[in-house]
DNA sequence: ACGATAACCGCATTCAGTGCCATTTCGCCA
DNA sequence: TGGCGAAATGGCACTGAATGCGGTTATCGT
């Protein structure tokens, strides 16, 4: 029951295996439905699992956590981030890359269409304890992309130096929006706030871009 | 109750204000003996509350969670980067002051000397609720921060990039951090980690050192 | 000394999360 | 196709965090 155990051979999806994706996905729509009809903290997991048709021991073979539903495909966003980085052109200096990559997880983040993202942009915002497992999330993402910028530039950088700098970035950009969320007005017009994570980002890591295209 | 609400006046020290720091320090003290004996998770809140000669609910005054016991002088520590920053030097660029400001808080920060650092180090590695609480409090520092660098630079440079800075300075220190401390070798060795800090914080932070320097 | 205020703390309650275990469902292979 | 082993389900009981309520006690300012 624990994960997904089913997933043993890549090829394979059982008829175990769609069932138990649709119950997780039904469970995510449950949750999203009442957390925004009564917001989180007023939801409960018993809740959740009664709308989802299923009994409330169950759901933690699903989700660790209440807060887990707002994430539902983290690694995803992670694993492209990765994959990102794995397909370094031959003349990109690693924070090149690294700036593809992020750009990539923020480009086709469908933060503001899908219904979870915008209750996640809230709740984070409002529950610490969301707030809270974001932090998490991301401190861990940033550990993996830095390992694996480590990996594709071998002889250039080394995996401290590799995460410091994945920290610098993704500390610079969740800085920004940090405060420019907070602005409500803002959150209306998401180019706007593009183009203002932009600035701020430029001014946090020009030194590591002048840096990594050497010395001029 | 709520708070230090007794401390209204700024030089009046009431006989209650001194025993509610006491009682304070005391929940410290027993919550660092029981953490260290048993354990994070096996230590109940009523386990503490009973060694500190309180009643369990009367915990809840004092700390709003068990987290907290931890993060005792948090904001203490704090104040001291903000006050760093506002006494910047007249020939002191942002990027200078800030890191300043930082080394400041790095460096008298009593970790491994004060038997709470050495718990926190530990628990905020193996505890994820410690974890989150740790990366909430930081990304919180990080705004007043980054609030308060802007306040000292009015007309070179704008809130939502001073937080941005802010945050790429202290995500590439911690970062650098994550992968140090991972090292269990490293631990018992005070004088070793603030070392490696130093080193990690100088990798991480060359560019920008040698961005503020001036082009060469 | 006294009235207001804040601290203390027991009690009951809610909810998250876990361990245990009986039952059902499904995958796979003989 | 039948049946065996593994995994999913979910009921029950339990622990522990956290909050609300309310009565009692200690402290403060006057």
């Amino acid at each position: 029951m624990l994960v997904c155990a089913g997933c043993r051979y890549a090829g394979r999806v059982s008829l175990r295996d769609r069932k138990r994706a649709r119950t997780r996905q039904a469970l995510v729509d449950a949750a999203t439905e009442l957390f925004e009809r009564n917001g989180y903290d007023e939801t409960t997991i018993a809740d959740i699992a009664a709308a989802a048709e299923i009994g409330t021991r169950t759901f933690f073979g699903y989700f660790a956590s209440k807060e887990e539903l707002l994430f539902p495909e983290s690694d995803v966003r992670v694993q492209a981030a990765l994959d990102a980085i794995a397909s370094r052109g031959p003349d990109e200096g690693p924070a090149e890359v690294l700036l593809r990559a992020l750009r990539k997880v923020g480009d086709d983040s469908d933060e503001m269409v899908s219904r979870v993202a915008a209750l996640r942009l809230r709740f984070v915002r409002t529950v610490p304890a969301v707030r809270g497992r974001a932090l998490q999330i991301q401190f861990e993402a940033q550990r993996e992309i830095g390992r694996q910028l480590a990996a594709a530039f071998p002889d250039e950088i080394d995996e401290v130096s590799a995460v410091a700098l994945t920290g610098a970035f993704i500390g610079a950009v969740s800085g920004a929006l940090q405060v420019l969320l907070d602005d409500p007005e803002r959150l209306r017009d998401p180019a706007g706030v593009r183009e203002a994570v932009n600035r701020a980002t430029d001014v946090a890591l020009t030194p590591w871009l002048r840096a990594s295209r050497g010395p001029e």
